[in-house]
DNA sequence: ACACGTTTGTTCGGCCTCGAACATAATTGC
DNA sequence: GCAATTATGTTCGAGGCCGAACAAACGTGT
């Protein structure tokens, strides 16, 4: 009966930590609702607080000349937006930037670090998912490299899809080709291109995603790479803890 | 005199720490020659040491669709190979590649693992320095995304440049090819093109920077701004402990 | 000095993405 | 219901990089 903490805690990192950990991180832990577009930190600046996502999720974004910007990461309800503080640094080099809507659990940086110190749970876990996200930035790179838009796109419609649990979502092709960093053009015609082989559908700021595979297929490697990459993480934590349901 | 010691200790992170846990890592230190193409880690493979670079440097290389390969990072005597066992991780999720020849500092996983846990100093040292490599790995995805193949390249040089701490250093076209993942053909016209413009000279697996204020103009900002992040920690450093030298 | 392998240079057609401009459709506010 | 705004769709020429194939120059070792 594993999964019925969790049922209780939706964020996933939290609810990996033991039942004692969290209840001292409770009381710490404000519920806050974050809403699209909104921006969590800005690029270079004093980060206040770290987010534990519930079901929203949040873009990390690069920019380069000041102006052009491009997403390097996407944190969900797997994660922590402020990953910067577990490293010591309070500054966040990235912009980041609600993608989709929802609530997230708010801890002061003052609350994280005392904690942070005291819980090896906890720093295991957001090591753990610092880890993965390093694995993310990088094949973001490696995909940036070599992959088509089409591709990248239903990369990033199923990243998408797996953090906001529904084939369902809003988003625009102006918003998308943002993160993608491309013309919206280019947005247009690969949406266009998946929707004749019926693999997604959409009208005016909402995709539905109608063939899972087909739209996997769409993609590139990159998805499933990154996605192994967590799962065989989740793997060799309940491995490794055969006793955690002591 | 704080530069005193760093000259003894060619590796800046463990020359940035105190005296103290300096001389209790040292016994565990094996200096180690790391030759020109060797893989340091295999994609996926269990990390065994982790390597303190002197005057070497090491790529760190993704790979999409199991066979085409990208360079995410380059590390240096400014840091450290074998980042994710600081995250609690003993697999690389990236193949690492000898770049540069030269020594580094060797040291088990099991030291490091005793030490890290131990040294408040090297923790702080290494996590920052996972700071900066996860920042340069994003920047490097913007990069692969907006620039050209001459703007990659001239990054690309300087970069190496800072590390080898020379305006030449032994590379070929092929080799680079495969860092910046296009054709070799696409390297040849960069590199023509800079030479053309006196910035770089080159021969048969010798490059050698003439201008180095041009390369700077012929590179992307991702250049600057990667290496700013670096700058500004160490200014930072400096700032936050001003009774280091006691 | 010579032969061989390595490294660098050149060319070709084709595809993807670019920037720009303009056209149409859906939603919102009044 | 109508106007204004927002979102999506279409087209254009230009440029960069692609894969492929071939040519020339350099260096090394015998």
């Amino acid at each position: 009966m594993v999964g019925a903490r969790q049922a209780s805690i939706p964020n996933r990192l939290l609810a990996a930590l033991p039942r004692k950990d969290y209840r001292t991180l409770l009381p710490l832990l404000e519920p806050v609702k974050l809403r699209f577009g909104e921006t969590v930190y800005e690029s270079k600046s004093q980060i206040r607080e770290v987010y534990f996502p519930n079901d929203c999720f949040v873009s990390m974004l690069t920019t380069v000349n000041g102006d052009r910007a491009a997403e390097v990461g996407l944190i969900g309800f797997e994660g922590m937006i402020g990953i910067p503080m577990a490293l010591g640094v309070a500054v966040s080099p990235f912009r980041a930037v609600v993608q989709g809507e929802g609530t997230a659990m708010r801890m002061t940086t003052a609350d994280f670090r005392r904690n942070f110190s005291t819980s090896a749970a906890l720093k295991r876990e957001v090591f753990l998912f610092t880890h993965l996200l390093m694995i993310q930035i990088a094949q973001t790179a490696a995909c940036n490299r070599f992959h088509l838009v089409t591709q990248r796109m239903a990369r990033w419609m199923l990243m998408t899809r797996d953090r906001v649990n529904s084939n369902e979502f809003r988003i625009t092709q102006e918003f998308l080709a943002l993160m993608l960093g491309v013309r919206r053009v280019g947005v247009t015609v690969a949406m266009s291109v998946l929707r004749a082989r019926k693999v997604i559908a959409y009208r005016r700021g909402t995709v539905t995603i109608l063939d899972h595979g087909g739209l996997v297929a769409a993609a590139c490697g990159c998805y499933k790479t990154v996605k192994d990459a967590y799962s065989q993480a989740q793997a060799q934590k309940g491995n490794s803890r055969p006793a955690q349901h002591k």
